[in-house]
DNA sequence: ATGGCACGGCAACCGTGA
């Protein structure tokens, strides 16, 4: 099973890019976020002349979430449960060939003052409910997307950020580990324990070419499918695209079906 | 030491991103 998270930054502007993407790597399923725009909106046929399904949870301008999927996929939440209802389009769900997948898009936490960080926590508090119940369940399960999280120092380039960054703050990095303590293995690390694996570099002050970088972009593991993992590595080649996302696709393949 | 960008949106800059 190959699967992959892409914060695409407007998929309107990387229809062309996913499209190449699908082509080339085949994946079962393609998680997609920052779509900005609305269901009516997303470039569905695109895909399906591929062979891919979409479940869509968009939002006028801002966050929306995507599931591709070469399968019929069954979908069990539209937005994560114990959040307010009217929620922002962060979170979808649904169970493919035995697995639950888990598709988010976590407040980035930097803008609003103390209440937009509070919500942040808020949001991570939720998704540690969430992996606990599906835990519980004991049904193979990943949870993967853009975590707006670089859970340790290796995972930002020096200096890139301030310690008061919502992206590194103790509180951040706590729920983090939090769901890590739950026994979810992050994909990436557990193949490449040290050492820099960004899968974000911003558009400014040539931070690609100075592999200035963020790893915040990850796919939590189950215990049962962390003894599938084959392979976890970002494709850092898309950065080098024609109007590239600011993100790399996070590509993830487990032994088996 | 610091810094230069991109996207959507009832339409000229602004909120947001990270």
């Amino acid at each position: 099973m190959k699967l992959a998270t892409w914060n695409v930054n407007s998929i309107r502007q990387r229809e062309p890019h996913v499209e190449r993407w699908l082509q080339r790597e085949q994946p079962d399923a393609l998680l997609l976020q920052e779509i900005k725009c609305e269901e009516s909106a997303f470039p569905q046929a695109r895909f399906t002349a591929l062979g891919y399904q979409c479940v869509v949870v968009g939002q006028k301008s801002y966050n929306g979430v995507a599931i591709l999927t070469r399968a019929t996929p069954q979908v069990i939440h539209r937005q994560l449960p114990g959040l307010p209802d009217g929620a922002q389009a962060r979170y979808v769900e649904v169970a493919l060939g035995g697995v639950t997948i888990g598709n988010l898009y976590l407040p980035n936490g930097n803008s609003g003052g103390d209440a937009g960080y509070q919500a942040k926590l808020d949001w991570m508090d939720a998704l540690q409910a969430r992996a606990a119940a599906l835990l519980a369940s004991e049904q193979d399960f990943v949870l993967a997307g853009d975590f707006n999280v670089c859970p340790t120092a290796a995972d930002l380039a020096p200096g890139l950020l301030s310690d008061d960054d919502a992206l590194v703050r103790p509180k951040t990095r706590r729920r983090f580990r939090s769901l890590l303590w739950l026994g979810l293995t992050d994909a990436l690390r557990a193949l490449h324990p040290t050492g820099a694996a960004y899968t974000f570099w911003d558009y400014q002050a040539g931070c690609w070419p100075r592999d200035r970088g963020l790893r915040i972009d990850h796919a939590l593991l189950s215990p049962a499918l962390a003894e599938r993992l084959l392979s976890a590595w970002p494709h850092r080649a898309e950065r080098d695209a024609q109007l590239p996302s600011d993100h790399v696709p996070l590509v993830v393949t487990l032994d088996g079906p």
